[in-house]
DNA sequence: ATCAATACCTTGCAAAGCAAGGCATAGGCC
DNA sequence: GGCCTATGCCTTGCTTTGCAAGGTATTGAT
């Protein structure tokens, strides 16, 4: 069943569609984070991996959209840091998020249920 | 706030990639089905509108993948209908399916908790 | 000077959702 | 027969995202 395992693993790729952003808007209402912080953040506490490629691009565009705003810092022996901060717009549109996705969840629960009832 | 919704918009249907692949296994999990019953039980049971340019193309890969088997049926009084059934590999996927969606969906329920705490 | 670690960014490709539009079948009606 | 409507399936073109691969800049240690 390995071609399968290949299906769930592509599967998998599309579901973390918007999911990964909202994730790290969840991430950023705790509080401000830099890049790598969200990485290590996001993959210790949600064990989800989101790679660097997925995530530079995404914090460009909740920035373009203004539902974060962004500060440089000077890194603590390294390279400046770039710190991330949940505007009242990201906050709004968080709560929208939470609301559609606990809507959806409970749909998909319901469906999981009735399918092996 | 009317470019936030906009935005939730967009976001909803980043969120809906794989996710409607899932709920329309979940659908064929319990009995056979052709597309229009599918749309419309999803639509009543899930709250989810899944429109034909989304439903065909999904029941096409599917198909191709070996993941649901389909047969015509002469329609009762209109066009014939083509029914589709789960195949063992496709109830071997929405197995892992499930497995998966559980834990992402216990990940996030703890990040919701968490950052609202 | 070189190396490694930290940290950020860009490019090109694959994949899904969807609006819009098209095609075919069947039955009712004149 | 000819026309209309409802049912039902499919295709095209566009947008958006996730990601691997590779690149750049800063800092401190050897």
């Amino acid at each position: 069943m390995d071609r399968i395992e290949g299906l769930i693993g592509k599967w998998e790729v599309q579901v973390r569609k918007g999911l990964l952003e909202f994730v790290i808007l969840l991430a950023l209402h705790e509080r401000e984070q830099y890049g790598f912080e969200l990485m290590s953040g996001v993959a210790r506490r949600a064990s989800l991996d989101v790679p660097e490629g997925t995530l530079y691009p995404l914090l460009l565009r909740l920035s373009k959209d203004a539902l974060v705003s962004s500060r440089f810092e000077p890194g603590d022996g390294g390279a400046p840091r770039k710190y991330y901060a949940l505007t009242p717009e990201g906050r709004t549109a968080l709560r929208a998020m939470i609301a559609s996705w606990t809507r959806l969840n409970h749909a998909v629960s319901h469906m999981i249920a009735g399918a092996y009832r």
